[in-house]
DNA sequence: ATCGTAATCCGAAGCGCTTTGGATGTAAAC
DNA sequence: GTTTACATCCAAAGCGCTTCGGATTACGAT
């Protein structure tokens, strides 16, 4: 029924050992030869058995990921994107994708199973936390991983994660460019990764372009509408309110637009907006928000995929880092700072 | 350094076949022995090589499910649960989720691939269409699977779905509890199946009631918020309007609620409404609008697991299908009909 | 004593592949 | 003509597990 190295060999009057190292690419089997082999293997449809070959080798062809049980928060939606990207470039390099899924609480069991089991080559931890067990769990025990998102460690490791303060850096160059000086940033509490890198990015580029942050204009929101909507509140009682806000995350974002359309304000007249992810487009609006745009779920994915190739390769971890670009969204919040704004400035420069 | 059989076997001063018997529970091995292998085993961490047990055995211990690449629709945000739920489930089995992806175009490909190189044990196909081709594929190779969503098939094969009739049935009933004999629906185009589906519950869910479904009041609208826009307006532009409108999709059910609005609708008075799948959260709304909803994904995946279970277990596909059982989200949008309305109606009746 | 039976245990043969360590032949180098 | 080097090919030994077909023992039944 099913054909196997031993039926294609013999077929070909040749010994396993040939027709092996022929499909194999071995360099000691004669072009002339290889050639028939592989034609051979074709026209039988000669599959080998991954079992077999993964025993022989010690390798298990494939890749774990531990999907984040009950995990359902927006950031989640992408999850599925990323997976998919993730299995495309895998299977380029003909790696299967293991995915598991585990209440929080017996997470490392699970990743115990996996490894000890020796039923995967590699993991990819997704969902980093600052300080997080499994990476510490994996690096114990030395077995192979990639992170989605940098995490705390000692030790080197590879990684991938979304460059935010690149991200920062991009919205506050578009807002100088279109001539804004007094620039406003509503960012989430800095014990967040993203919040801090972003902020970060925030300050540099507003250096760059010879413009020291004020701190009025730096604030922190909770990660909620309310946190939006009260620090943009907050701005614009300012005796000198900024003429353009970025905020730092889309939760506080939807808040930050209603206080502004509360206030009678026209999207791109006045007051520019520029929010971090964009809002979601399920959300019905009149106007369409700039916002910096993370790199899709699917590139996500090859980076990581590539990491992991990588890896088992025995790339050394220290190199093996990878950024996801952001880039700008241009919609319809932001313009030149409103002409009055221009003189009163330009009047202080003078 | 890794433990494997033959060192257990030595330090217990057994066989091979012994201890290899007393682990998968074979009934000639000595109960004593049983549990003297079993305690070595756990002491010295031993940990079968699931790759030479799968060449053994020839099974691969493993399930398929391809991704549907590039779609990114609403109804993909519930995939990850779907996941989630389907491994979680076959952990229980001992049995892993390998996950792919692939172009629509080659998917096929990716079937063949999966089953002629004998991965997996069986598939989980996931969007089924009307008339599928996988299905098929997988029929003809005689393949084990598991389709999620109901197909066009002479042959038996084992699937899981959501009971749509039972939730158009649902909405119906709980509309007529109130009080309202002139039910409108809003559906999409009767080739898709579930709004065929949920159109035949209500119409059942009716007469049951002992009323006759009014042809006026049963519209078909476009799968897009216009579509549930347009209907409604139509429905109110009626010489007798409905007390109550189904709309059977969430997409076409916010065009609906705008329709509504936009003639000075308040909730649960006047007319009531109810949306099949509920209206998604991150549409803010003054009002919680009461809907038909479909179980959780995981729940969903709970049973998909199960069946493929099932189904490598021999039983006859014929009686391996499953309904996920749709509940109501009772919100603030339905209620009595207007008093105006039932005076009519009694009048007409005495 | 002999037989049958049941309860335990084990040897050895795979499963289908990779890989080590030659074997063989042929052509270039001495 | 012998040696060296190279290019091809192969036999056989695993990889770690399962399982078939006995082997051994003990024990009550004949």
């Amino acid at each position: 029924m099913k054909v196997n190295l031993k039926m294609l060999s013999e077929t070909l009057g040749l010994s396993q050992t040939t027709v092996s190292r022929a499909l194999n690419g071995y360099s000691d089997v004669s072009e002339a030869t290889r050639k028939r082999v592989v034609e051979a293997a074709a026209q039988l449809g000669y599959q080998p058995n991954p079992q077999a070959r993964q025993l022989a080798t010690g390798r298990a062809d494939a890749i774990g990921i531990v999907y984040p049980f009950g995990a359902s928060d927006i950031g989640d939606i992408r999850f599925g994107e990323v997976v998919s990207g993730i299995t495309e470039r895998l299977a380029e390099h003909k790696l299967d994708l293991l995915i598991h899924s585990s209440r929080p609480d017996v997470e490392l069991d699970t990743y115990r199973r996996l490894i000890e089991g020796r039923r995967v080559d590699a993991m990819i931890v997704a969902r980093t936390r600052v300080d997080d067990p499994r990476i510490r769990f994996l690096q114990e025990h030395n077995f192979p991983f990639v992170a989605y998102g940098r995490t705390r460690s000692r030790i080197p490791y590879a990684w991938f994660d979304f460059d935010n303060e690149a991200g920062g850096r991009l919205a506050v160059e578009r807002l100088v460019a279109l001539g804004h000086r007094r620039i406003a940033l509503v960012h989430a509490p800095l014990e967040l990764n993203f919040a801090m890198q972003r902020h970060r990015g925030f300050v540099t580029g507003l250096r760059a372009a010879g413009i020291e942050p004020h701190p009025e204009l730096i604030i922190e929101a909770s990660l909620d509408r309310i946190g939006g909507y009260q620090a943009v509140g907050r701005l614009l009682a300012l005796d000198e309110p900024p003429t353009a806000v970025l905020v730092d995350n889309n939760v506080a974002g939807v808040g930050a637009l209603r206080a502004l359309g509360d206030s009678g304000w026209k999207p791109g007249k006045g007051m520019s907006l520029i929010v971090y992810d964009g809002i979601p487009s399920e959300i019905p609006l009149t106007c369409k928000v700039t916002g910096v745009i993370q790199p899709t779920g699917t590139s996500a994915g090859h980076a990581l995929a590539d990491l992991v190739v990588d890896v088992l390769a025995g790339k050394p971890l220290e190199a093996l880092h990878s950024l996801g670009a952001p880039c700008l969204s241009v919609g319809d919040t932001d313009g030149p700072p409103p002409a009055a704004t221009r003189r009163r400035q330009a009047a202080k420069a003078g």
